[in-house]
RNA sequence: GUGUCCGUAGCUCAGCUGGAUAGAGCAACGGCCUUCUAAGCCGUGGGUCGGGGGUUCGAAUCCCUUCGGGCACACCA
């Protein structure tokens, strides 16, 4: 389907050419001027100087042009070349009235869908998820469902930290904890148990403990080293050990992503492609790539038009080890191999931005990628507190997420049992999902690459710019359709008649610009242009409702279209929403 | 030091490829519930768009410069 603006553009454009100028000077744009008109083109005042003419005379003689259109019912040329538009209620109402028909409200699929590969959540196994986390789901859960709606093909991958030293901590305090553990009897041949010698809980406290004594007892920190090396190099009890850890947290992992409403397509990690590495490492030698530079094996991806030095990329470490580059690149020969995708996206960190550069250019220069393939960074700030800083808990330690939205539902749910009647159980539900929506449209509605403050009264206040404003926003909606019902009335039959003013015309003209939104959105990797639309969107709904009586309307054919019009505004506001990653409930 | 991002109302932020009086939300103040959820809606006050130059008919937006901040700069991830 036609984006709205690209219609009145083309009617324009018309216009502009039956007065003799260039149909492209035609651009329609939504008014900045709302008291002064709907839309406007400033087209008039672009062409004067090519034409020589002044631009009020050019936007007078368009407008002539103008009238008696079927899109336009008033155009004025307005000083200094402002062609002032108000558009044509019946057009509008055909035009929403064609999106309601349409299975994605008007957005058109691409021509070749793509295959895209999402790396995002980046936890590292062993390690309770924390604030630094929450980014990094939240956004690339919200990109991998954009893109899927906007009709590619996107495999949303977890990419486990599964291979580095923290796993040898964990084992080393086992070995002092448990000496006895059948794992560590390197003679020993049988089965191993299938149950792991500890449970989640445990191995919550026993990192952090490891980590902190690695810290100080450098022989503590050499026995970890070893441990690490021996499940890389598969010691049979090491690895043994390592699955369970691995077992265990997977598990904790899965379920704190469900409570976020996150789900990846795939859980592989770091281990999973260590065994790539030897040829793509030795292919990079005989390719002339890789070369050594102070004892590491490194890859040059300088180009000529960078503005800065840009360091070689490291493969191998100058005692031999493989690091986290390596792991990526292998990542990407896998991914390449085994998926083919057309595009792989990233979702890390901002300080990462380098790295990540260093990475591609070394891919693609070393042929990891065909030239096709496009590696793409999104990079996202940091999660401050309100002193500005990043977000730590009241003693100044590392915020678990796990906590953090526990407060987020707590918070929530006293509210809702401050302001409403409701069952405890149906409240802790609602408080669920509400709590949800908060978080996620606090942290969508930014710029994915700016910093923000988590600000815990703001993001769960239920006024202004936040997510619970606007599920109530929804909710209001489902409450007066499910009236109509009682009432005997079938919503998905009303049928929408034409845009009377005011407050019903403007709900309308929000809703024409979803797919254009959409589309932007999504060429942009920007989730919070979703936010921002749906904002507006609530807005208009809320406005047009104040003003404007639904189930008392005796006219039955005007009551019937304004229900047509509250189906498709709650259709857009939730499908806007599952594609942030959260949901409205029945009531609040 | 080099590079990069940012600086807009008291606070948190929008402002797309330059366009008419710079917009929201919070906070402050004032209105609107016998009628579809008032967790809403309407209104008022509040800004030399960090500073200075330049390009343009026209700049928060583009260019230069300057000040202030964040971040990154090969054997961490």
């Amino acid at each position: 389907m036609r984006k709205f603006l690209d219609l009145l553009s083309e009617k324009m454009g018309e216009a502009f050419a039956a007065a003799g100028y260039d149909a492209a000077l035609g651009r329609v744009t939504v008014s900045n001027r709302p008291d002064l008109c709907e839309y406007q083109c400033n087209g008039a005042m672009a062409g004067a100087k090519q034409y020589k003419k002044a631009p009020i005379v050019i936007a007078g003689e368009v407008a002539e042009k103008l009238r008696g259109s079927e899109v336009f019912s008033e155009a004025a040329a307005a000083a200094p070349g402002f062609l002032n538009l108000k558009l044509s209620g019946e057009f509008l109402a055909q035009y929403v009235m064609e999106m309601r028909r349409h299975d994605k409200f008007g957005l058109d699929m691409p021509e070749k869908p793509e295959k895209i590969v999402i790396d995002y959540g980046g936890p590292n196994i062993a390690k309770p998820l924390h604030v630094g986390h929450l980014r990094s789901a939240v956004i690339g859960e919200s990109i991998k469902r954009m893109l899927r709606y906007c009709g590619h093909e996107v495999i949303g991958d977890v990419h486990l930290g599964d291979w580095g030293l923290q796993m040898g901590l964990v084992i080393a305090e086992l070995q002092e904890r448990q000496p006895g553990l059948v794992y560590f009897d390197e003679s020993y041949t049988g089965e191993y148990p299938a149950e792991a010698p500890f449970t989640i809980s445990e191995l919550e406290e026993i990192y952090p403990a490891a980590s902190a004594r690695s810290k100080e007892d450098a022989q503590f920190k050499a026995k970890a080293m070893e441990n690490t090396y021996k499940i890389q190099n598969g010691v049979r009890g090491y690895r043994a050990l390592w699955q369970h850890i691995k077992k265990v947290s997977v598990a904790d992992l899965k379920r704190n992503y469900d409570d976020l409403n996150v789900e990846f397509d795939l859980w592989k990690g770091e281990a999973d492609v260590q065994e790539l590495i030897p040829d793509m490492v030795e292919n990079m030698k005989k390719g002339g790539y890789a070369y050594l530079s102070d004892g590491a094996l490194v890859v040059d991806v300088k180009e000529e038009s960078d503005t800065k030095e840009i360091p070689p990329c490291m493969i191998l470490k100058s005692d031999g080890a493989a690091l986290y580059n390596t792991t990526d690149l292998a990542t990407i020969l896998d991914r390449m191999d085994k998926i083919g995708p057309d595009r792989i996206i990233y979702v890390t960190d901002k300080r990462q931005e380098l790295y990540f550069q260093q990475v591609f250019r070394c891919a693609r220069k070393t042929g990891l990628v065909t030239p096709d393939t496009e590696l793409c960074w999104v990079g996202f700030g940091t999660v401050n507190g309100r002193d500005g800083k990043p977000f730590k808990t009241r003693d100044g330690g590392v915020m678990r997420l796990e906590f953090l939205v526990k407060d987020t539902v707590d918070e929530m749910y006293r509210k809702i049992t401050e302001n409403r009647d409701m069952p405890a159980e149906e409240a802790e539900k609602t408080a669920k999902i509400i709590a949800l929506s908060a978080l996620k449209y606090g942290d969508l509605s930014n710029q994915a690459s700016k910093d923000y403050i988590f600000d815990m009264d703001r993001f769960t206040s239920f006024e202004g710019d936040t997510g619970p404003y606007i599920l109530y926003t929804i909710v209001r909606i489902k409450s007066i359709l499910a009236k109509y019902r009682e009432q005997g009335g079938d919503p998905a039959k009303a049928a929408l008649l034409k845009a009377e003013g005011g407050s019903e015309k403007a709900l309308m003209m929000q809703l024409s610009q979803f797919n254009a939104m959409m589309e932007a959105a999504c060429a942009e990797i920007a989730p919070n242009k979703v936010c921002a639309y749906i904002y507006d969107l609530a807005n208009a709904f809320n406005h047009f409702y104040h003003e404007t009586k639904i189930l008392s309307e005796e006219d039955a054919g005007r009551k019937s279209s304004l229900i047509a019009l509250l189906v498709l505004t709650r259709d857009v506001l939730e499908t806007c929403i599952d594609l942030l990653g959260f949901a409205a409930p029945e009531k609040m």
